[in-house]
RNA sequence: GGGGCUGUAGGGUAGCUUGGUUCAUCCUUUCUGGUUUGGGACCAGACGACCCCGGUUCGAAUCCGGGCAGCCCCA
């Protein structure tokens, strides 16, 4: 038998520095994240393990949001055409990726689905906003967003149905309170981040790839091992330009009225993308302790004589872990031994605690720690599982932070710009702001763009395309 | 936006060039029974597939057209 050319089904068998795409398309299937056998282009079904890990993710934003005093709501998905061409800027740029839906008899399609909430929300926030005392008014919501992508779909990346997105909607009565929501709403992304153990790379957005209508953005980015960076997250200040398309008016405390101030901000499914990508290995998943479905996997190994010896032991540990509010699971199944370990490894369990007569006798159990893939043996009385899952975490996002300030390299002219991105790295460069050297950019290669400005970094220098002098440093690369 | 490739059991594949003894090869999964259990266990047996629509032909997994889906590449 030829063993290197048999395909293992529940093998990862790529790598992930030598092709990347292979190796994130078998892990999402391996560790049973999803199922993209589903025939429809740009959708996929949320397997449960996947669908488990999305949901502690939602856990951590939905908590964040409620002790923030955002009131969750739901609107509908369908929205009708006449509320979409309400504010003509965002209808432009979206009318080309919508999908239009329309009732067996009805004759014209008077619907699409929410490719964004602005539509489905504003019109809503019209009727809701009489007063100042109305103010500020601050919802979200979690549900799906449709877009009709005609380009190269990737699960979690690029999708026609992006799912378990959640968005914020504003309003308030003065710019002051917008600034200082967007500054809240970074706070709670840095820490949402944070607890996934990424690192963000933000930026302000180049004017032109504002939402459309909007005064400005803060994106955050991910950047991924293949060198492009992923949009995750952008905090958008809407200023009035919003407010005067739905007509979504006050009236102050002295009597007159005035456009309400916006702002938007919400991310999805591209967060859990980052994750896997940024931590995963050649073994499989690596999960952020906070949002694995089983923080610790407890395997049992036994035969016949003993089994009852081993598995008191076992159970009392469970039950001690469980009562400290650990996620733990015990795979007491039939499968071999082997097949055990390889499982939870691709599942990224970030500790598994192996418990046989051997560490019975000599009351230990053996920990694996899936970061560093290294067993230690642990005195059970020593075993402090909260301190070992916080060290992981540590751990982890020190990596990334490793990885964030590698991937980020000075680029001083053309030539040195290109090397960085053949090197499959993002360029801090000098930019004088213009659009046409911008667009400048776009031409050095497909996909390539000047994605951001530096948030609070300025410095001389001169503009890599045109040469004329400048502070704004400004950031290329190759995009998702 | 442009270009290219692919679609055969749950997964991975052989066969396609040159249409016909291959009512489709092998590995794996799954199921049944038994033996096992310290890093993907073993033995025996069983189930399971030519993406969809149309065309060419005596005959199509194989050739042609379209659709759907997936993947890759590109200053």
């Amino acid at each position: 038998m030829n063993e290197e050319n048999i395909e293992l089904p529940k093998a990862l068998t790529a790598k992930k520095d030598e092709d990347f795409s292979k190796w994130y398309n078998q892990v999402l299937v391996v560790s049973d994240i999803l199922d993209k056998r589903f025939n429809v282009k740009g959708c996929f079904v949320w397997r449960n393990y996947g669908y488990e890990i999305m949901l502690n993710i939602k856990k951590i934003w939905d908590k964040m949001f409620k002790e923030q005093g955002y009131q969750e709501m739901y609107f509908p998905l369908l929205v009708p055409l006449e509320y979409a061409s309400m504010n003509d800027k965002w209808w432009n740029s979206f009318k080309d990726q919508a999908f239009y839906v329309k009732g067996l008899n009805e004759k014209k399609h008077n619907y699409i689905l929410r490719p964004t909430g602005e539509p489905a929300i504003y019109p809503m926030f019209s009727l809701w906003i009489r007063s100042y005392r109305d103010l500020p008014l601050r919802v979200y919501e979690t549900v799906s967003s449709f877009r009709y992508e005609t380009k190269h779909t990737r699960p979690l990346i690029r999708d026609r149905e992006i799912t378990v997105w959640h968005e914020i909607h504003t309003a308030h009565a003065t710019m002051e309170e917008s600034k200082a929501e967007i500054k809240n709403h970074m706070r709670m992304w840095d820490k949402l981040w944070k607890d996934l153990c990424l690192v963000p790379f933000k930026v302000n957005k180049p004017k032109e790839e504002c939402f459309p209508g909007s005064v400005g953005a803060v994106e955050y980015y991910s950047i991924m091992p293949s060198g492009k960076i992923m949009e995750n997250g952008s905090c958008n200040n809407l200023g009035q330009a919003y407010a005067k398309k739905f007509n979504i008016k006050f009236k102050k405390p002295d009597g007159t009225e005035d456009y309400a101030w916006m702002t938007c901000t919400g991310n999805g499914g591209r967060l859990l993308a980052a994750v896997i990508s940024v931590h995963g290995d050649d073994h499989g998943l690596v999960l952020p302790p906070k949002i694995a479905p089983y923080q610790v996997v407890i395997v049992p190994i036994f035969n016949n004589k003993t089994k009852s010896k081993v598995m008191k032991v076992v159970d009392s540990l469970f039950n001690d872990l469980k009562s400290k509010g650990i996620r733990v699971f015990v795979d007491d199944s039939d499968e071999s031994l082997g097949s055990k370990l390889y499982n939870w490894e691709i599942k990224g369990v970030p500790v598994r605690l192996e418990i046989g007569n051997r560490e019975v006798e000599k009351g230990e159990v053996t920990l694996f720690r899936r970061d560093l893939r290294e067993k230690t043996s642990v005195k059970i009385e020593d075993l402090n599982v909260e301190k070992v899952l916080k060290e992981i975490e540590e751990e982890l996002l020190s990596r990334a932070q490793k990885i964030f300030k590698e991937k980020i390299v000075e680029a001083k002219n053309i030539d040195e710009l290109k090397e960085v991105l053949k090197d499959k790295k993002v360029a801090k460069v000098h930019w004088c702001g213009s659009t046409e050297c911008s667009e400048k950019f776009k031409e050095i290669e497909d996909g390539v763009e000047l994605f951001g400005t530096d948030i609070e970094e300025e410095s001389e220098g001169k503009c890599v395309i045109c040469g004329k002098k400048t502070k704004t440093i400004g950031y290329v690369a190759n995009t998702y």
